[in-house]
DNA sequence: CCAAACTGATTGCGTTTTGCAAGCAGTTGA
DNA sequence: TCAACTGCTTGCAAAACGCAATCAGTTTGG
């Protein structure tokens, strides 16, 4: 019988798993960049993984219960890794770790406009990604029509980018909305 | 100009600081075990730390601002951590990560009985957590007869504790009441 | 039909981090 | 005076990390 866990408690078993530098990144990329093969994980990284690293984490990650890997029909050696219920519920999590970063820390504007939308969502938003989460990754059926929160926080961040490269160009991309807001389906910072 | 960071996105700026299998640890101790000093962090230490980590971890966490650390006035060798603001913000996290751990991973019913009313508690109880933490950390003054979040979780967790030693030896331990619970003031669950 | 590009990785190798045990100089309290 | 306590440091082996190059099989474009 082997020493398993250091402790039985959940924050520790919960850094077991996750207390590493790259772990969070590679679900981070999946969830919020629908990245599902080894290669665009590999080549769009921010971070730029390696790709042992990458190789490494995918593994222990689909060990763990947080992915599963299969086959890709449309190609032989290609390998689809998708999100568990499990990484699902790491949206709260990530939500989290997204406003502590940015309210502490030195972040772009592009790469944090997600997060903030994220925040000023709340919980009801968290689970209509959840839910969007599910269907991507689980097959899950959505009720037609349920507007794309992904799409959203992509939009969003697109029109940061724009709007950056519009100030030394042209500055031709206001829709006359804010980027990102949805009618009033979410409050901000609902607590 | 060296490259400090892989990325701008407040996830990686968050990683790279609490991404390891120690930092939050050390937090949560100094935080929920209210443990001052490099003994008490040490040798109460649930995961068994060892030394050198633990020294580097604090100075780590004092150089990226988390921590404090202070002369002891009673002990001309004793040195006093304290926790900043930065790292009272991380209570949310971390209580995402225990309930997290605690639906997903094998943890032990004493020590998630904290995350558990923690979990329930929500953001109110969270508020209250983290301004009792700016009293005892920041000299912040509190109102008088503010009642103590973290008492009420450890004595839940002694309860615990001495419910299962009970089991064994007799079952005395029972208020009535069930542990933790203080009147209405928190929601379960609230969303 | 063949070469180029693409697929998910693996290998080699040097550096960094971790983990464990022991030790240390100064301080305190009995 | 002396044992216990203070915040660490040191030495050393093992593991993890990070980088660059590479690989074999698959698909695609000409």
């Amino acid at each position: 019988m082997e020493e398993l866990h250091r402790s039985g408690c959940p924050i520790n078993l919960t850094l077991e798993i996750l207390g590493d530098r790259w772990s969070l990144i590679v679900i981070r990329d999946i969830m919020f960049g629908n990245r599902r093969h080894f290669r665009e994980l590999l080549q769009n990284s921010q971070e730029r993984i390696a790709s042992n690293i990458l190789a490494d984490r995918l593994r222990r990650l689909v060990d763990r219960g947080l992915l599963t890997r299969e086959d890709d029909p449309t190609h032989k050696q290609k390998a689809i890794y998708s999100l568990t219920e499990m990484a699902i519920d790491l949206v709260p999590l990530l939500a989290q770790m997204g406003a502590w970063g940015r309210k502490h820390l030195p972040v772009s504007e592009e790469l944090s406009i997600r997060a903030e939308l994220l925040e000023n969502g709340g919980q009801a938003l968290w689970n209509d990604f959840m839910e969007e989460l599910r269907a991507k990754h689980l097959g899950k059926q959505l009720p037609p029509g349920t507007p794309s929160v992904l799409a959203g926080l992509t939009k969003a961040y697109l029109d940061v980018l724009a709007k950056k490269a519009g100030c030394s160009v042209l500055a031709e991309n206001d829709t006359g909305a804010p980027a990102g807001h949805q009618g009033q389906k979410y409050g901000e910072n609902a607590v």
